[in-house]
DNA sequence: GCCACCGGTGGC
DNA sequence: GCCACCGGTGGC
């Protein structure tokens, strides 16, 4: 609805099958309001079947979302759609598997979304192994500064630059063209959110892993006590969860020290715009009896809060630059990233006692 | 036994 | 309330 400052976002669903977005319930009006938006209603896909588990990564996205707050100022977000499945689900609707497929969508077209492979969901299949699988990011779009339409990013190495850089660097429609497309602030939106999928606010400003590592987002499921977690990989395979495992490991690993810094991790995770999509903890107090709440009555105040400083951070669109559109194909790592602000883990990274700084 | 995933909490 | 961190464990 009104107007607001860009935004990146990440989607989920990816690689792990999605349930197509014919919309088994689906009510897309609703969402239109502020409510946080999506929850892929009650599109639950199955996570998983073993042989999806290829290696596509999904794209297809949101697009001007609506918060009407205008709050969210600018910001990373990163939607998805959900994927989730319990068994229990599959019972009740079995009758309606035939209408479900899941799809998934390649990272490798460039930017569109259309579905590279369907593939129709097996109701014999061990039935296991479709419930409890977390979601997954499945595309990353980012907000046009000037018109607000998402755009997809094709990938998460673009999109890591550009999140990296997105304060100094504002993300334009424009932008595209350095992955060959031509879009315009014309053209409309490449994502909708209507509702399939889980959006989140990525955080700004996160530094590129160094060469060799990888940075991976692990989304948790809804209702768990956070939303995601955050893991890098060394270029030796092993993952790692907090400073000082990466600490830690370098420590042990000399050879693959050299150069390190350690501003370069992050551990800071999406938030999403689900309200309730992560568990609150439970307050002591005595009130009432939380059992019979009203899931939706639940958080009545949306956007009281806290997070707030964030939003600020990312609000203002500077004057575009064109960030790595050195074309050579080299992306724009090898610029040391600002800090960002509300790392506290980067800060505090200086107070390891470490040589590889 | 390993590891992906989840819960919990101290400290800010 | 959020973040950073880490312990526990179910499922492979």
């Amino acid at each position: 609805m009104q107007s607001r400052s860009p935004k990146i976002t990440i989607k989920m669903g990816g690689k792990r099958p999605e349930i197509a977005p014919l919309n088994v319930n689906g009510n897309h009006e609703t969402l239109e309001k502020d409510q946080t938006t999506l929850e892929g209603p009650s599109v639950h896909s199955h996570s998983n079947h073993e042989t999806l588990e290829k290696d596509q990564n999904a794209l297809e996205g949101p697009s001007v979302p609506s918060h009407s707050d205008g709050k969210e100022t600018d910001q990373n977000v990163l939607d998805g759609s959900l994927s989730e499945y319990s068994s229990e689900d599959e019972d009740k609707d079995n009758d309606k598997d035939k209408d479900k497929q899941i799809v998934l969508y390649d990272y490798s077209l460039n930017g569109t979304s259309e579905p590279v492979k369907t593939v129709k969901k097996h109701k014999s299949d061990k039935r296991v192994s479709f419930s409890r699988r977390p979601p997954e990011v499945g595309a990353f779009t980012v907000q046009c500064a000037n018109c607000l339409k998402w755009r997809l990013i094709p990938d998460q190495e673009k999109y890591e630059v550009i999140r990296e850089h997105i304060t100094e660097q504002p993300f334009t429609c424009e932008t595209t063209r350095q992955w060959n497309r031509d879009v315009s602030c014309d053209d409309p939106t490449d994502l909708e959110q209507d509702g399939t999928r889980i959006w989140a606010i990525d955080k700004p400003s996160i530094a590129q892993p160094p060469p060799g590592w990888k940075r991976l987002l692990r989304l948790r499921r809804e209702g768990s006590s956070k939303f995601a977690d955050v893991y890098y990989a060394s270029p030796t395979g092993a993952k790692l969860r907090s400073l000082p495992d990466v600490v830690k490991y370098l420590k042990d690993h000399p050879e693959h020290a050299q150069g390190i810094r350690l501003e370069r991790f992050s551990f800071q995770i999406p938030r999403p715009l689900k309200e309730n999509y992560v568990k609150k903890r439970p307050k002591m107090a005595a009130s009432t009896s939380p059992e019979y709440l009203e899931p939706s009555l639940a958080v009545p105040v949306q956007w009281a809060g806290p997070e707030k400083k964030l939003d600020v951070q990312l609000a203002e669109p500077l004057s575009w630059a064109g960030p790595m559109e050195n074309n050579d194909g080299v992306p724009a790592y090898l610029k040391t990233p600002e800090l960002d602000p509300v790392n506290r883990a980067a800060k505090k990274a200086k107070r390891y006692d470490i040589n590889c700084l």
